[in-house]
DNA sequence: ATATTGACCCGGA
DNA sequence: CTCCGGGCCAATA
């Protein structure tokens, strides 16, 4: 597989997140089909330049932003995600849990 | 070639 | 809640 394909894969996940819900990097890898490539996803999302892609979507799986909580970024990030309507409290959102997606993968049934 | 450092994650203690 | 060990991976102070 190449990388091209798999990077396109991970930006489609991002992209399905809709507004006013979150998702964590973990979660987005699983959904492209590579689970426990959290850090891919990262990696992905620092480089891209696309304006459109909802990277403030995106957080740690503990709901945290993932930014230090006095940059520039971490600001930004909150900033879309309460005009989204999403309620952040100490730089942190409540994560909904894993509907039966990153089990599935991990959890291979008998 | 080794060590450290990140927009990371998870299970167990 | 925290700490730890392990997985993951590319860049490099």
């Amino acid at each position: 597989m190449g990388e091209k394909i798999i990077k396109q894969k991970i930006i489609e996940a991002i992209r399905g997140v809709p507004p006013g819900e979150v998702s964590s990097y973990g979660r987005i890898a699983a959904k492209a089909g590579y689970p426990g490539r959290a850090r891919l996803v990262a990696g992905i999302l620092s480089e891209s330049d696309q304006p459109d892609l909802p990277w403030h979507r995106v957080l740690r799986s503990s709901g945290q932003i993932a930014f230090p909580p006095d940059s520039a970024m971490f600001a930004e990030q909150e900033r879309r995600l309460r005009a989204e309507g999403v309620e952040v409290r100490n730089g942190r959102v409540k994560m909904p849990k894993p509907a039966w997606d990153l089990d599935a993968l991990l959890w291979s049934p008998p």
